[in-house]
DNA sequence: TCCCCTTATTGTCAGATCGAATATAATCGG
DNA sequence: CCGATTATATTCGATCTGACAATAAGGGGA
């Protein structure tokens, strides 16, 4: 192998051996009836992906053929998730390496265009211990134990004080705050102590309607970057708007922000700061499909994209 | 193309067609002397990089073995910035795809064991406009005029208004407020409006004294990218402290948060904050060196790292 | 030795923000 | 017309933040 010669980029056009197969895949989000949802494809349990081809005129239109052909449904906002080089999928018997390039994808449901191979799934059958919005879920006092035996299972000290410390953390046990935002964290661990199924088998998994549902290849990984990401980005852009109707009442917005993060927002404070940061205004009229008062509807004020577009836009969700 | 048959991820194995080649590219950080200085190869203005090869363990150590053979200098601190399909590099000729995975490093100027054909530059080199510590740089003077002129030559209303709205927020024009973070939008403006080097002639370039230096390739972008990021990641994590020598006073850590975020900050409540957070613990030694009372040595507390780990961790630079 | 200059360290205070709880308004179904 | 239900508006105290001021501890020169 050389490796000299370069340092700038036109001496490697000469270099061949170094390729690599490309994949573009898509965690595309939605949320219906205050349950957020996942686009799967086949019988489910997949996310939607394909090769970075020689046709595609880019990274992300790429990714938006993919989708749209295999499921129907065109994209709106992207944003790149993360990048691995996948172990997994490395032939042993033929030499090459394989990438992985993942999205996040916002959409509302209604988009699709109803193609055959593919369905939504609510994120949380894969990940139940994340959903917190009827307070701390059953799932996790079964998983508790585990995570625990699986700490004091180390060999040495140190490192069961490390494990302890870790899934406290991650977990909020022993009267710590619930982080919404550690969702890969968890995930991670759960995976490190072979609590779930993708672990390998070794373990003792836990029943699947405690670990969830398992996914193709790191497929489940790859989620629980997603959410994460998407958790976290909720609170200074305002994303969420990608995921509402043109038109909404503010408890409608609130719902989505509260399925996304997996619990629940106090409401006028919620309604105090959207708006008093502008993101909405008022259409002009009313919803009474909500039993009670109509409620007004508001659509998202686009104009903050240009205003605030990079600046502090933020929404509630702030500590704990 | 065969765009059927996949979905699930052995079937692609087939494929053969669309490979391409994958390159790592790094921005190597460190901080001397209150100055942001990047890791640059050869004559300088190129980042350290390489070619992902077969016998690499995975992309991090990669872009490890890349960094320490063209630069004698070994990575701590790595995080993956983006990855992108590099047009430029697509050969016209050749039908083949080129694909970047850019990493942030952050490690100390002494760590290098003095390789060759290397050295360190102060980022603002690249970027003067970015650098608010002594006020508003005067650059920002001849760069303001000309970016209005690109806004108002614009052919519709439409895109005035947008352009100079876009160049008020990235760069505080007409009383907003500075926001350090958007490092990458005024480079992106500043490309568009042809006022840099890399934009392709065209344009009526700035004085290379305003515009910065160039850099090879799309590197000062990936550069622009790297800094954005940092901004944003040390108002929420502790990783400033991966640019600290072991011991150091609070206002030698003060000046290293300053010289990368290109502003100051008020003394007495960087310290606060820092203390409350309880990020470092004292030595119990002073250094003499600064001329007056001395100063207290602190360590990081690197229990922080496990503690709140990937919590709430934050330092000043709030808003203005 | 004493004064002054420099920097470190501690303390104060008003305004903004945040979380929680309360009060009032507008529909619907009997 | 009443009460159940939900929407909307207001209030209050705790906390956080930003700006400023005050005190402490060295060195250097008169």
């Amino acid at each position: 192998m050389d490796h000299q010669a370069k340092g700038t980029k036109k001496g490697r056009a000469a270099l061949k051996a170094d390729e690599a197969k490309v994949d573009l895949i898509a965690v595309v989000v939605a949320v219906n009836d205050s349950e957020p949802c996942l686009l799967t494809i086949g019988n489910a349990d997949t996310l939607p992906s394909g090769p970075y081809a020689l046709e595609h005129r880019s990274l992300q239109s790429g990714l938006r053929g993919w989708v749209e052909q295999q499921t129907g449904h065109p994209l709106g906002y992207i944003e790149q998730l993360y990048t691995f080089a996948d172990r997994d999928r490395i032939g042993a018997e033929r030499q090459e390496r394989a990438i992985s390039i993942s999205y996040l994808a916002l959409t509302r449901k209604e988009q699709a265009t109803g193609s055959a191979n593919c369905g939504w799934r609510s994120w949380y059958e894969y990940f139940p211990w994340e959903d917190h919005r009827s307070g701390t879920p059953v799932v996790l006092d079964i998983l508790r134990p585990r995570l625990i035996e699986w700490a004091e299972g180390a060999s040495d000290a140190t490192t069961r004080r490390e494990r302890r410390q870790r899934a406290a953390i991650a977990f909020g046990f022993d009267d710590r705050n619930w982080n919404e935002e550690l969702t890969l964290q968890r995930y991670e661990l759960l995976y490190e102590s072979a609590l779930i199924e993708e672990a390998g088998g070794g373990g003792d998994i836990a029943p699947a309607a405690v670990s969830g549902k398992a996914m193709i290849a790191d497929h489940r990984r790859i989620l629980a970057t997603g959410i994460a990401r998407l958790r976290s980005k909720i609170k200074y852009r305002p994303v969420v708007f990608e995921l509402m109707r043109p038109s909404f009442t503010l408890l409608q917005l609130q719902r989505t922000v509260e399925a996304l993060a997996g619990r629940l927002i106090n409401k006028p404070n919620f309604r105090r700061l959207v708006e008093q940061q502008e993101l909405v205004e008022e259409t002009g009229e009313t919803s009474l499909e909500t039993g009670g008062r109509p409620a007004k509807l508001y659509r998202f004020r686009h104009a903050v994209l240009d205003d605030r577009a990079v600046a502090g836009t933020k929404l509630p969700l702030a500590r704990a």
